[in-house]
DNA sequence: CTGTTAGCGCCTTCAA
DNA sequence: TTGAAGGCGCTAACAG
């Protein structure tokens, strides 16, 4: 089924022995020209593949990256991860995709998987309960980078700045007058959920101010459960004037139910986007967003994790921190006097 | 670095040979109850753990499985791979993922990367110039899946109907009193477009008609190219009332090219999406869309590669097609006498 | 510079 | 039921 021709057979083919013909086909050590010539004559010839695993066998690396985050097709990941396959795949490395679903069993089995595969080093995604020991006790065995979630002085890894961001998110909405911003974020244990809340706060506590808690809404993102919620939240005297929303599905959510109230952004309402999806640049109007460079994201996590395979062994840990950038658009305006509003 | 205990030490530790704690590790073969019990609590003592490298070494099988695409961050793959990479997880396969950027040369790499590193199968989305010929070939010496791309009848494929599909679109808008349409997908040749182009054809046809060749646009798909492109068309006297357009970044184009003339929809056009992306469901209004399942293709796909691994050898070529549907929204609408849309 | 040899860790006959 | 031994295909060390 699989390539049948053997290294043993390119040498008696080149007539010369099979030590010979492995350092021809590497061009590693002292090889004669006349050998190489030979060799790769008969390689060609032969339509001789080397067998990859042998060489691993022999050699104690694979050639292959494990890659684990919590969805794929999470638009936000699929970008990241598309950047960093293009940088894993210009150095040669194949790269082991896997999803977590969020689970943490999931991923320790994923992580057991991709270790018995004998991968060379791997990327950890955020997932359910990030443990910084657990991280750093697996960096021990292998090289790891942590991609956006919780790590510690002995790993390497790199950091998205949600707080800053999410505080800086914030600000814009306060300097514009807004006293009811609803923060619609998933939060859990996951560092980039409790980061934004810890900025939304920071933002309100900066000006002697304390956010509304019932507008802080850190259920699981549903596109129609988050409808439903800003509905309710919106059919209060005390609505909201201004919406953060992490993501396409949350925002989705905010948009349809505002317009379902037949609330116009930016004028009865407005609107910022964490991440910039695709739904956020292209609705009209479109949605401010306060976002981080996905692949930026992506590429320097594989560059972190291609450092530590080239060192061979010890380097230093490396922390990279990625900051938010606030892309304005139109869905962001001044808040009006709530009674004007709902009347 | 990576783990140290072998199966030797096991074996030492549990005082049976090397063979015996193989076979009862794999629980193959005669072993005795007792052994297994002695040796399990070795293994776990000492935290063996089996190297897949060496075991693919011996059963010629890797567990691994290649899956080729053209962009992973394309929303519409995106969700067709996480599909189907749930499919092989289940089955206990990791999933080697690469991305070929439409790029005949990087395919043919990647696909020699996939070789080398002995996937046991692997699954090749579109990419430029698909030859039927090459994928047979391959398929002599690997198990593999085309996906939504040509294949003859030696090779096991699935393929979404963009004829009938696209077909029925442009019946819709047909009916709804449109003559201009316009039609935006990558054409080339790659037999989504071209399929879909002849299924555009087909539906004029069916009622004596031809369409408007220049409304008939096969570009590359770069939502800036496409915002102009259709915002030339949209200046002329005979500017297209409807528009059908692949994906979210040709949409992407469109949409905002209406928003700048100053076209509502679905009043002064209507839109179909191909393909349900974020963008067509929760744009407002929400765009009708032609589309296929994009979780049954991933699965189907994983399926299908399933079947011939497990199948160990010769089996019966599958070929599976999927069919569109249409999601009918809102921005469809009956065609108005152009006179009054562009006074 | 080249040929020979010794394994990498595991599974799998082959005897016992 | 078990132990011993061979070898998967390759690279690296050591002689020549």
């Amino acid at each position: 089924m699989t390539s049948r021709v053997t290294i043993r057979e390119v040498a008696k083919e080149a007539g010369v022995s099979i030590g010979t013909a492995s350092r021809a086909l590497n061009r590693a050590g002292r090889v004669s020209e006349k050998a190489i010539v030979a060799v790769t004559k008969a390689a060609r010839k032969l339509g001789y593949e080397p067998d990859g695993i042998a060489q691993s066998m022999r050699t104690r690396s694979t050639g292959m990256v494990g890659l684990l985050v919590s969805d794929i097709a999470n638009p936000l990941y699929a970008r990241m991860i598309t950047a960093a396959e293009a940088t894993f795949q210009a150095a040669g490395y194949a790269l082991l995709l896997a999803s977590t679903h969020n689970e943490k069993s999931r991923e320790k089995s994923l992580i057991d998987l991709f270790r018995a595969r004998r991968v060379d080093g791997m990327v950890l995604g955020p997932c359910e309960s990030e443990s910084p020991e657990f991280i750093r006790q697996l960096g021990k065995s292998l090289p790891v980078v942590a991609l956006d979630r919780e790590f510690d002085e002995q790993t390497t890894g790199i950091q998205v700045d949600h707080f800053t961001g999410t505080l800086q998110a914030t600000r814009h909405a306060l300097n514009l007058g807004h006293r009811n911003i609803a923060l619609f974020t998933p939060g859990g244990h996951l560092r980039t959920g409790v980061e934004r809340i810890a900025g939304f706060h920071a933002a309100f506590k900066e000006r002697g101010l304390t956010p509304l808690p019932h507008l802080i809404r850190t259920e699981k993102s549903s596109m129609n459960f988050v409808f439903s919620e800003a509905l309710s939240l919106l059919s209060h005297a005390e609505r909201p004037t201004a919406f953060i929303c992490l993501g396409t599905r949350i925002l989705a959510g905010v948009l349809q139910a505002l317009r379902d109230s037949g609330l116009k952004i930016p004028t009865d309402a407005s609107v910022i986007s964490i991440g910039d999806t695709d739904l956020a640049q292209l609705y009209s109007p479109p949605i401010t967003a306060a976002t981080w460079d996905l692949e930026v994201v992506g590429t320097v996590a594989a560059e972190l994790l291609l450092k530590q395979l080239d060192s061979g062994n010890k380097r230093e840990r490396e922390r990279v921190s990625i900051s938010y950038q606030l892309n304005s658009r139109e869905s962001c305006g001044p808040a009006r006097e709530l009674e004007s509003a709902t009347r």
